[in-house]
DNA sequence: CAAATTCGGTAGCCATGGTTACCAAAATTA
DNA sequence: TAATTTTGGTAACCATGGCTACCGAATTTG
């Protein structure tokens, strides 16, 4: 009944070095209910009762937060093979602490969180495995949490800036690179103003620090920026 | 040998619903390592080699991530039976991430990461246990780094305040209730200078929007903190 | 190709919040 | 109890950066 999806299971961080063949005793074992939705449906909603880890079977699914203030911010765009909902799967509080929505026509399979962490005897050794691969991905998402708080807690934009265009610059291995995101988006990320963000990249450029034209970046003196990062 | 802390153990997270009588097999298993620390002493160097799972036995320790300016960050404080290194110890880099502080006089146990993932028949059903539990955790900390990164992302000083305090009031169900941290600390974990904290919640206090002194705090208007908020 | 839209730089204004410095109350220590 | 340290409120000053509004260039669309 779950063969349909194998290639999309070979292709998921959750089921890696788990035996296709033992794949269906697993899933025997969790009997993960598999659903369809139709565009713009809603898949979960924040705040009501959790039933499961999400794991994304054909489609895409948009995974959106909603602040004090009624905003919706795009957290996440989930393709199959991905999951969500891993962090709040096991931290006990019972309800969905996001909101996900269909962005196209999709399938997702909801393991219960109950059962991937309750004893079963039968598929022990996978069982285990698949635990251990979700401590590897909570641990992972929560490092990666930890970047961004970093990120953050950056209090100057110039710092900011500094600190995002070195990570560029030691990522490419060259002073020379193109930006991976238009200013908007980098303001975004950087949790700035779009003006702001021009203003002192522009700055920069004057003090001989960058050259830049659109998208495409120089850094011209490495350890003036490094200095400046953080 | 590890029996003196035996009241803290069946206090940690990470050994519930392991039987007591089946710790001391677990620790023969891991071979924990426990030292005790001066008021203030490091307990872990951002950068170090790391060595392990800590688990606080006795006193408090404080995570803080330092950043190149020399801004220090207040990521948590562990009281005895809670840890902290769970996310490194998964990351593969082998390095402390962050730096742990001797909040007041302390005793830490640390538990070998690679031994508790490694195979261990002698003590099957425990270490599945301790793994189960470290995903939880693993998780709920998870958890804990995405508020933070709320808390951060959000610009204004006041929206802060206003996020953290209503965070407090829904935590302890009561417009009543004593602050957990100190004014220093809650500036850190805001990311906010201390005179600008303490100039905006009196601005909040002028507008009676909430009562206070010292550390007991009174919310007065509930729906106009939480607009605020965000 | 022309029109419309997106993208990015610029400028002026001013609110927010960092910095420094000081003081008084509370807590800790001798 | 007296001395010391910690904690937290206050004020003046001013740098940073948000906001609005505008413009030209690049890109997309019809």
């Amino acid at each position: 009944m779950f063969n349909k999806w194998l290639k999309v299971y070979s292709e998921c961080d959750l089921f890696r070095g788990i035996d296709p063949e033992e794949l269906n005793v697993v899933f025997t074992c969790l009997k993960p209910k598999v659903s369809s939705y139709e565009k713009n449906e809603w898949v979960a909603v924040a705040g009501e009762k959790f039933n499961g880890l999400g794991v994304v079977l054909a489609g895409e699914v948009v995974v959106v937060k909603e602040n004090a203030a009624g905003d919706r911010v795009i957290m996440a765009v989930n393709t199959p093979g991905e999951m969500f909902g891993e962090m709040a799967a096991f931290s006990g509080e019972g309800v969905w602490p996001v909101a996900v929505m269909a962005r196209t026509a999709c399938t997702v399979m909801f393991l219960p969180a109950g059962k991937i962490v309750g004893n079963c005897e039968r598929v022990c050794a996978s069982h285990r495995l698949l635990i251990t691969n979700l401590l590897e991905i909570v641990s992972g998402k929560a490092m990666m949490l930890h970047r961004k708080v970093e990120y953050l807690a950056i209090k100057s934009l110039r710092g900011k800036i500094s600190a995002f265009l070195m990570e560029q610059y030691k990522r490419m291995g060259s002073p020379t690179f193109i930006l991976p995101l238009k200013r908007n988006e980098l303001a975004d990320f950087l949790n700035v103003s779009r003006p702001s963000l021009s203003r002192e990249m522009c700055r920069l450029r004057d003090e001989g620090v960058i050259e830049f034209h659109r998208d495409s970046i120089k850094i011209i003196r490495v350890e003036a920026l490094k200095s400046m990062a953080g």
